[in-house]
DNA sequence: TTCTGGTGCTCTGCATGCAATTGATGCCAA
DNA sequence: TTGGCATCAATTGCATGCAGAGCACCAGAA
């Protein structure tokens, strides 16, 4: 019948008895809604919850042991994110991730990276400076040894710490958003290892441009390597379901013109 | 009973009596919170509930004409805009505009229109710098005649224009959640006419650089622009409204982010 | 007077009930 | 068989009830 408008993961991906509880109240008394959030987004981005797969309130609420308000406000902040798509009167289903966006992901990253770099390259103080040489060293003993996820993780910490020191919290923010959706991008690839000299390579590049304050330098170096990163990613992408009958170039959002 | 609770500001400040209701449903039958959203936005941003001012959610369903639940998400979507912030078990304020925020507003708009503009550089199409020359020779027309509301208006619309062209949708996204801040300073700038005839020419400037398809001018121009303007908004900015009560220091909330 | 513990009230956060909308299914007619 | 229509079940969206957290105020002691 309809290959389009069934949820790819119904049969085994959708959440129905297998508990998905949160780990209880740690750290700084959270809500509910809160938890949930950062649960469902695990879930989405480890792909539990795959692309497509309807989130139906109630069973969200039973499977997390919450109501069903907590997990609305949540569906709702993880729309923001754009992991979730809400539509009216319907369940919200997790978003699909076509390579169009996924294109266009890593060239807002890029462009927000390359800003915060810029920006970085003269507000990073020496501890900070010292704290990415520390990082770099430790992620090329784990390139070396070929341990992956550590490298990853320390990949990710890189750059998150060169937004942090651009000091600019609309840019932080903004990078946040972006990045469970790169994450997602990034488990999907088939070959994680692709490319993995020349990024280790590059970061060492940016490194030496932050040392040298050259903001230019370290802006461009960090961008090109963002993009580079995006497209050995949109290259090596597994495809999930593809779904003819979509168009591709949707979100050119250009408004009617009122004027 | 409200002289505890009521905002750090002002005692008529808060939506008490004044019935705050929304149009009725037009266009695509949003939802309850949805419109929620759009009335709360404006009305923060047009100043009627200033910063600071104590969001009661009783209060706030009552002036509105709805219950809880649809201003509680639409509160919780506010706050990662930015123009709310949330605090646990207790009532949700306007967020202050400080000028250090402000500062780094414009920096992240500067970035982020930077970016567009470069991308647009190479995929504006004809129609749509046809477009631009048209918003530009209507804007100047409203400079020249000394309108100020309209030229503001088109202003935006060719900010906005420019990033719709870079057909980004992540990068668009962005700039709309900053969008609102950044009007929020412009209405609390003394002088709004300030710097009236050099943004004219920078938008000229912008122009040209589009239509000679030059990436690298064309978002120097327009970091350069937005950057102008956030500081020429910077320096004419109204205190919000100190009172002699309240501490008039304590913003010093440089908060450690480090990762 | 000032500090400390108690007390009450308000408001948030979560749960749940109810109506409206939507997509689907089955029946009837052509 | 196929197209159209009415009915039905599922699910969202909104309203409301209820318990707990937090703050202010107040009383009492040092």
């Amino acid at each position: 019948m309809d290959p389009v408008r069934r949820p790819p993961g119904r049969s085994p991906g959708r959440p129905r008895k297998p508990v998905l509880l949160e780990p209880a109240g740690l750290g700084p008394r959270r809500g509910l809604h809160d938890r949930a959030v950062e649960r469902l987004r695990a879930l989405i981005v480890e792909g539990t919850l795959p692309a497509g797969a309807a989130l139906v309130e109630t069973e969200l609420s039973a499977a997390l042991g919450i109501s069903r308000t907590p997990v609305r406000e949540a569906l709702k902040l993880l729309a923001v994110e754009g992991l979730v798509e809400l539509r009216p009167n319907r369940s919200p289903r997790v978003a699909e991730l076509r390579p169009d966006a996924v294109a266009e992901l890593f060239e807002a990253i890029a462009a927000i990276e390359r800003a915060c770099a810029e920006l970085a390259a003269s507000r990073i103080a020496p501890a900070e400076l010292e704290r990415l040489r520390r990082y770099q060293s430790e992620m090329e003993a784990h390139h070396a040894a070929g341990d992956l996820a550590p490298y990853f993780a320390l990949n990710q910490r890189i750059h998150a710490l060169i937004v942090a020191c651009a000091g600019n919290r609309p840019l932080r923010e903004a990078h946040e958003v972006l990045h469970a959706r790169a994450e997602i991008a990034r488990r999907r690839a088939l070959d994680s290892r692709a490319r993995w000299d020349e990024s280790v390579a590059e970061h060492r590049a940016i490194l030496a441009a932050l040392e040298a304050r050259d903001a230019g330098s370290a802006g461009r170096l960090l961008a090109d390597h963002v993009g580079h990163t995006g497209t050995a990613l949109l290259a090596g992408l597994a495809k999930p379901d593809t779904e003819p009958g979509t168009e591709p170039d949707a979100d050119r959002h250009v408004e009617p013109d009122a004027a």
